[in-house]
DNA sequence: TGCAAGCAAATTGTATCCAATTGACGAGAA
DNA sequence: TTCTCGTCAATTGGATACAATTTGCTTGCA
């Protein structure tokens, strides 16, 4: 535990931050890639002072960032409980895919309409990135078939549409964490370049419906294994309407 | 200033609030009605001790729900500067528009498709409601135009996107209240009504068109005017990119 | 043996305190 | 007169201390 994040203070106190260079900031970033690359699991315990110990800030830095967090959906916090790692049931699963369709639909309706110079360019960049490390199934697999999608919400220029993006496509990274055996991006990279060759010839349609197919593709393989691997993640669902 | 918000600790300490009960959600949503319904204006400071003084809470408390505030985009904080009401550029504007429209969209293709059981009850009682304000343009009439788009976001029983759509509204709101001379809600009333009927005729086109029309004249509504009547607001944003 | 009441430990909710950064004002020099 | 530099007040960033609430365990009783 202790060694998982040696470097916060280092990188806070000398080198501006990807953010905002506040410790908030920091801290709320890297427990964010904690979740999605699973090295916090869904339904973990995220007690402020632990946490806040093992980064080397205090109470009120962690509470900060637990805000966040739950703002985006990737923790929740129960009264003088405190936080957990979210653990989207299938239903909320079912109703950020269906968001997630929505708003990617959008993106490629207005790339297919004005796509910045540069775009395909760093669209293909980042195809041959997710190549390079293909087949692998680590964390770095799941961060860049996330990361494409991001990239194509921020061409858009529209950096309202780009937050929303970014959100859901982080919650859909911790429902795969979830409900999916493998993350199997192995297809997802060729979808991708079929993707961006659509929205290159300006077939709105096709592109779109292959969106819909990949994003589709993805949900149903969560939802069809349901993946029961731990016990306390079927009794935590039953714990909550019990208390609740 | 004092009593605007006289009966904050009587709710908190008695009754549960709509949200958590918790001093940062009351906190947190007396100061979002207070923005929205312009009795905090665009541009201005929100000093935590000052705010914090007036609702009889600490700074702590004020500092959380600064923290949400921003995240809902409400309002904007600068390193050391403190928190100010959001002021959204035209192209901010622009964009939230964009967003809302897509939001917006795929409700009423969800609805179209799957309206619970009251569904059209709670609608129609609800643009009852807003035509008994119809003529003024008071703060409440504001908030019902706003309410009937969460309503419809609600009725879809997507928690997500009823989220996102709350968000881009009360957004929307904001940038009505810099931009628009009058929020003259008057043909708004008869356009919800229209939308209303497309849904129940399970004509999604129309919805949607109708949809687009009344978000499209609210936003060319806004754009037109620009509203330059007071010099800060526009000597503010030029501001902005000196010290940034 | 099983259940309930009560106590103790842990954890969050809130307030206060110290430090660091910023913006403003004013004095002095070009 | 105007620009620059230095000091100072104001405000936020962050840490610590205290209070309230919940949980789980222990103990007593049926």
């Amino acid at each position: 535990m202790d060694t998982l994040f040696p470097v916060l203070r280092h990188r806070t106190r000398n080198r501006p931050m990807t953010e905002k260079n506040t410790l908030t900031d920091a801290v709320h970033t890297l427990l964010r890639r904690a979740i999605i690359e699973q090295a916090l699991k869904p339904g973990m315990r995220l007690p402020e002072d632990t946490v806040g110990e093992q980064f080397g800030v205090s109470r009120t830095i962690v509470r900060h960032a637990l805000v966040r967090l739950e703002n985006e959906g990737l923790v929740v916090t129960r009264r003088n409980r405190g936080a957990f790692v979210a653990e989207p049931s299938l239903e909320e699963a079912k109703q950020i895919f269906e968001v997630r369709r929505a708003l990617e639909a959008e993106v490629i309706r207005i790339l297919a309409e004005r796509m910045p110079a540069s775009g395909y360019d760093q669209l293909e960049a980042h195809v041959r990135s997710e190549q390079s490390v293909k087949g692998k199934d680590g964390p770095v697999s799941i961060r860049l078939a996330g990361e494409f999608h991001t990239l194509l919400a921020e061409l858009t220029g529209n950096a309202v549409l780009s937050r929303y993006v970014s959100e859901v496509v982080l919650r859909c990274s911790l429902i795969m964490a979830m409900y999916a055996k493998t993350h199997s991006s192995d297809c997802a990279v060729d979808e991708h370049s079929q993707i961006i060759a659509a929205i290159r010839a300006g077939d709105v349609q096709k592109a779109t419906a292959l969106m819909d197919h990949h994003l589709g593709a993805v949900a149903g393989r969560a939802e069809l294994e349901k993946k029961p691997d731990s016990v306390s993640s079927i009794l935590s669902r039953y714990g909550k309407e019990l208390v609740s």
